[in-house]
DNA sequence: CTATATTCGGATATCGATATCCTTTAATAA
DNA sequence: TTATTAAAGGATATCGATATCCGAATATAG
């Protein structure tokens, strides 16, 4: 559904955000530690949430990786997911016809359009506050 | 959401299916042809379908790929999909987190499942009978 | 039986996603 | 200013999905 390196940015993205508090910065070592993620393919993906404002880095002693509450607030799954697989998530033709439209749907055009829009509005209404909540409270995990 | 390797199953299903008037065999590269895919890509993806009696096949002059009115009707999307890309496609993580299950849910289990639960069900309810009827009539487009 | 057509299936090649390495840039501290 | 720390970013490597090649097996026709 997602690409490998869209899982290690959502994961990356719900990581740092839970360990944001009151201006604390993470280390890229501890992220990629924390996550189980490869640590140098780790430190592109972040660079990619940086440049699209997901997440803010500092560099030098104590510099790390933050989300504020403000980013925590406005940035939704559909960001992050748009950031490193694109739009084409969902937007590409389920059997990869390039000129699949709904002038001339595929076979499957209608019945996937269907599943594509649910897991667009997904996204769209999940933000990562609502995520860090669940974690916060011992509902969800993201150490597995 | 496929894999590509699905994605040209699915079509090659479909065109034969829609070929198969009478007991009538389409060759591989007719196939490979018709639907804008690898020649000897496509052979290794018929096979898998043959063994899984998706489609069947007939060896020698005159031979070539047939799907008879019988799997037509039995064969579900979804009987294609777990051929090719396996039952993880509608049981793995969002997060790609092997320990994630319905005790111990990562960030964004229960909205994921909800998609892939669409996904699959879509998908077990979509028969190639179906599809081929709505070809014929004009209303999809497998040529694109 | 022989020649031909066609799928089967093992071995190999290519390419893009995934992953690593190393140098540069920027920030802090002494 | 200099040393140190940490992210940025370019160059390169690995691996699995995708793709190709070729000989084997099987069916048909003459």
């Amino acid at each position: 559904m997602f690409s490998k390196t869209c899982e290690y940015a959502i994961r990356s993205t719900i990581y740092i955000s839970n360990q944001s508090k009151e201006g604390k910065n993470v280390g890229l070592n501890d992220i990629a530690e924390s996550i189980a993620s490869p640590v140098a393919f780790t430190a592109k993906i972040l660079q990619k949430l940086v440049k699209d404002n997901i997440i803010s880095s500092i560099k030098g002693p104590h510099g790390g990786f933050s989300v504020s509450p403000e980013q925590q607030k406005k940035v939704y799954l559909v960001d992050v997911v748009r950031c490193i697989d694109g739009e084409q998530t969902f937007n590409g033709c389920g059997l990869g016809l390039s000129e699949c439209s709904e002038a001339t749907p595929c076979p499957i055009h209608f019945e996937f359009k269907e599943v594509r829009t649910r897991l667009k509005s997904m996204l769209e209404n999940t933000n990562i506050t609502d995520l860090i909540e669940k974690l916060e409270k011992g509902e969800t995990f993201l150490r597995l």
